[in-house]
DNA sequence: AACTATTTATAAGA
DNA sequence: TTCTTATAAATAGTT
């Protein structure tokens, strides 16, 4: 637009190109706010140049994510909202499932029958005493065979419980038990192994780069 | 910019600024789309003018929402990932302590105890038989409860499941046992009272939903 | 980064 | 709205 007209079509010399690129962003980002300013507008300008470098304009008065949930609202794009709706329905559904099945062991353990009639009482002590005698089997079984183990090799029994009470806080701070946490609860617990690392990015101003991953 | 320079500041005149809005979003929408010509880059613009019309320019190479993914990607961490992948950690330690749930349950119904050594099994064997003894003074006292309602009133004891029992599918379906279900596990839900219907993402989750009393 | 000859955008009027 | 046009602004090529 100076010094000669120009053909609208990709610039070939790479760093005329990346010239043309910085002085025409600049171009349109302060037409943007003129824009914003003269007419009252929001306006939100993402762009990624060749070279991979992101650069953005937004008005002064909404941030870029208010901007694009206004979008999406607007023109009915499922950007991101209906995930993460679904993720919080999720979330919310398995609170759920986990509150029934902390007061299905509650019960078990002869807590919060309140609840229950004569019948339901009833077929839940037969159960329990059924279960019971299943796990008197299986400790006979054990016991059977911790004695051929010891017969074997020098048994030794540090650690019962296999390194797993050391969790306990965590488990029982998730399942939020009010109080008397059973100690059996703690034999449950499987170890966390993955934890993940995110960076973090500041910033404040209206126009800024940032150079993607 | 023409028969007059203008200061940049608000336009008060309501159709002049349409006017003006006007003109000069098609400059802008013009500027962006042969910067994306000349320099060979991606740009989005988003407008909404101060009537609350929204307006958008795109490349023609990319749509608005893969701009947007790759807009979070680079600078949304903070905005939306993080809370994202809060959420997903979140599920993932609800589901495991669902899991370890389900297996206290187990164990204590006398299956899945090969995991646990002589002790753990005393352990858990002594706390069922306490558990069994709770039950049955419970029982006891209700049934006394009981005998004193039918000297007090027509006792009818025509559903004693209280209707419970219709919703077992469902709650196995949730606990996802793999066989032989016992019937208490019908004891422990509460009728859905309250018909606030939330909404129901469709089939196929491992998750189900059920009002709790 | 500056400069500047030109092109382009556009404010005001029709 | 759209067209016109005088003028402000943007910018391509150069330094």
């Amino acid at each position: 637009m100076a010094r000669g007209k120009i053909q609208i079509k990709k610039i070939e010399n790479q760093t005329n190109r990346q010239v043309t690129y910085s002085k025409r962003r600049n171009g349109l980002f302060k037409k943007a706010n003129e824009l914003t300013v003269l007419c009252d507008a929001k306006v939100s300008i993402v762009m990624i140049s060749s070279t991979g470098k992101l650069h953005e304009f937004i008005s002064p008065s909404i941030t870029t994510k208010q901007l694009f949930d206004l979008y999406q609202q607007t023109i009915g794009v499922d950007i991101w909202t209906t995930h993460y709706e679904k993720m919080q329905e999720q979330l919310r559904k398995l609170k759920d499932v986990n509150r029934n099945l902390r007061k299905e062991i509650r019960q078990r353990m002869g807590e919060s029958l309140n609840d229950l009639n004569y019948e339901q009482l009833e077929e839940l002590m037969e159960n329990v005493d059924n279960s019971l005698k299943l796990i008197r089997e299986r400790k006979y079984k054990v016991i059977g065979n911790q004695i051929e183990t010891y017969k074997k090799k020098d048994a030794r029994q540090e650690d019962p419980y296999g390194g797993l009470v050391e969790q306990e806080g965590d488990y029982n701070s998730v399942l939020g038990f009010p109080t008397g946490v059973p100690h059996i609860l703690a034999l449950r617990l499987q170890p966390n192994n993955n934890h993940h690392h995110h960076l973090h990015s500041g910033g404040g101003s209206d126009i800024t780069t940032f150079a993607l991953g």
